[in-house]
DNA sequence: CAATTTTTGTACTCTCTCGCATAGAATAGG
DNA sequence: CCTATTCTATGCGAGAGAGTACAAAAATTG
């Protein structure tokens, strides 16, 4: 069996005494991450995966442990690409509502994005699924949503500082508004409601959150 | 096999020719649902229902259908249960806030009950099922969030009508609003987010909905 | 080149699960 | 009382799925 992505070749560096991996596991748990993505915990085989992955399922064992496990390592690596996606959109020099409608289509985007139909926010949809029960990823899925919550927090908090928001602005109190936005986003996305239904919930959250002005 | 709910013995009503059912299906439904309602489709089997209805498969499969026509029932009398224990709360006659506080609140007591923990919505864990592909699935899930919207824009519409709100306010971004809230309260009960935590979001929807207003 | 180590691929086992076939039980009609 | 009809219960069969054993392959080390 063959890894089903671009011909890149493993690194070689810090290769040990026996046969070399023949495929990334970066770029194997990037397809294992869209499977589960797709068709949740449960819905998704190994044979899924071995078949999108292109690897076998002994490698997969290998690499990543067992089906539980592969599932966390795969939550685990959608988070840290959402972060590292998102974080330049946080970051930006712009105005708080130019910012804040920017992050918020780029979420909507993600959530419509996917090989076969919109599929929501993989963070939702751990929450749902019967794996929640899991210690470990209950962890993981808490810590995503407190995540979210503060992220904006800390958007609110220096924008008020800098004067975009009034003084009397809460900043967890419009966070929490911004990470509700997400959820119903994701939820609407994934229940295949039309973007042009679901876009108005953003102008619905730039208004109510950083007022009714003017632009 | 005998059905695990108390003795109710059921209707001798419109009973045809044969040996009677010794179960009501109402009740088993119920029960499935509950099962549903914690594991999602694909982790529960018909084992598990039959476990928990006290029915064999073959009487699952004589009263519902299949697996998925079992699923639709059961999520379609989740709706009706849920629409029939809303509906005295929407018409109540009391001040909107209150009557907006008085809903979400048992939005949030639904979200979180459950024999194993809390559960969330069970629309909003069918949108994120697998079976969302399923077009029939699908059609009700959709039905659920435009009538869940509806309903509250209706709400928001007539208390425009009555002074509770201003002329300016536009009921259908307002119900789209609340929704959004319904939203984020089922995805973080899910997530076992402990409800201290969940319930300041109540207070800022009815304080984004209806105003900062005393009481 | 031989020995060692790690991965790969085939094939296997064991369990779970869906759906149904079939026989027995309970009721209504004649 | 006998037959037709409908439900219940045991259990079968075919298949899917998870995890692993084992041998072959590919690399490093000496």
């Amino acid at each position: 069996m063959v890894q089903k992505s671009a011909g890149k070749v493993p690194k070689p560096a810090l290769r040990g005494r026996g046969r070399p991996r023949a495929f990334e596991p970066e770029t194997a748990l990037a397809q294992a991450m869209d499977v589960f993505w797709s068709d949740g915990f449960a819905a998704t085989s190994l044979d899924d995966i071995s078949a999108a992955t292109g690897l076998n399922r002994p490698s997969l064992y290998g690499a990543f442990g067992d089906k539980r496990a592969l599932y966390l390592q795969a939550y685990g690596q959608y988070r840290k690409r959402v972060n590292e996606s998102f974080a330049p959109l946080f970051a930006a020099r712009e105005p708080l509502r130019v910012k804040l409608r920017r992050i918020l289509t780029a979420a909507l985007d993600l959530y419509l994005s996917g090989p076969d139909g919109p599929r929501g926010c993989f963070t939702v949809l751990s929450a749902a699924s019967d794996v929640i029960s899991d210690p470990d990823l209950h962890t993981l899925v808490s810590e995503a949503i407190e995540s979210t919550d503060r992220t904006f927090g800390r958007l609110f908090a220096e924008a008020r500082a800098a004067g975009e928001l009034p003084k009397s602005a809460d900043s967890r109190r419009l966070a929490r508004m911004a990470s509700a936005t997400i959820h119903t986003l994701s939820v609407r996305a994934r229940a295949r409601v039309p973007r042009a239904e679901i876009e108005p919930i953003i102008d619905d959250a730039v208004v109510t959150i950083c007022g009714a002005d003017s632009v």
